[in-house]
DNA sequence: GTCTATATTCCGATAGAC
DNA sequence: GTCTATCGGAATATAGAC
């Protein structure tokens, strides 16, 4: 894969996440690139085409994350997920699934259809985490592992995002107090 | 208040928790009212001034909330404010502060500026709701009520936009786990 | 005071150069 | 295969008509 087309896949997942979907153009990634705005075109003819295959490497990474500590403690499987959002936070962005989330009905079906894919999957991981965590006794809580998960999910989803209009660091708190309930 | 006044703000609100702020135009509000994109202009000159203005229409709601049943039990004072996001479930919507938030960098320092103020406002609302909950005995929660008012809104936040993406009823069986999580 | 006609800028996208 | 010149249309916004 050329450098130019990475390029534009990781500054538009930047821009996305930074600024939004809607209120960013191909320009401010040629301009960045010192290309020109149809450049782009030639890589991903469409906006939505970018947008796809966005979501496609994000879900490529999952993955890879899935697959890489498998049989690790829950706990430990749980903060390889948390710190996938951490990072989101320390760069000032939010998750994939949020940005898009409030412009999903702006959205071309097919980018619809991709980010269905993908938030399923999460889901799945973490509902996973939490029954394995549940059943070995790592894991403490009430509901069942799928609604515990969704949960979970909201709160990191929407920390990441209450944070930049607050300005305070709730997203630490909110990390720390997942932890801290699941596990006390 | 005129009427056409009063419509603008109303679309507008509807339109940013549909599709985003940055994803609708004046022509969308104008092709629904009948009239010239152009006339919205006289009543909002900047795309921003709409903005400003719905954000406030909100938060004079949620003072008005906040008002109407204040030595009623915590319960249903936090029922009161969970039915406000269980409306926009119905609409098919996002909450105010969610649809902004994932925009937040795009916006005009102005509107920044005053959805800090609302999102502050819910945050007290809610903490105040929690800690009067917990001294009386209502509720049973571990985190301090200022954490875990976060934890509850985030909830709720995230619940309305990731039910968009997975197409499934997440919301409402949020929105149960919040109160049983809380009263038992 | 309320709105329309019009200007200007910018966007996503196509056709074609190298 | 990679990129530039350029188009058509849509966006926000202004100036001025009623």
């Amino acid at each position: 894969m050329s450098d130019t087309r990475q390029d534009i896949l990781s500054l538009g997942d930047s821009l996305i996440r930074q600024r939004g979907y809607n209120a960013f153009s191909y320009q401010d990634i040629s301009g960045k690139l010192g290309i020109k705005n149809a450049a782009i075109h030639y890589y991903f003819p469409k906006k939505s085409d970018l947008a796809i295959h966005i979501i496609r490497a994000t879900h490529s990474r999952l993955s890879s994350l899935e697959d890489s500590n498998k049989s690790a403690p829950a706990l430990q499987r749980l903060k390889a997920v948390i710190e996938t959002y951490t990072v989101s936070h320390k760069e000032n962005k939010v998750c994939l699934m949020g940005a898009f989330a409030s412009e999903f009905f702006s959205l071309d079906e097919n980018v619809q259809q991709e980010l269905r894919t993908v938030a399923a999957d999460i889901h799945k991981l973490v509902t996973t985490i939490l029954a394995d965590g549940k059943k070995n006794g790592e894991f403490r809580f009430k509901e069942v592992p799928k609604v515990k998960a969704m949960l979970v999910i909201t709160n990191l989803l929407a920390g990441l995002q209450i944070e930049r209009i607050t300005g305070k660091d709730e997203f630490t708190v909110i990390q720390q107090s997942i932890i801290k309930d699941l596990t006390t």
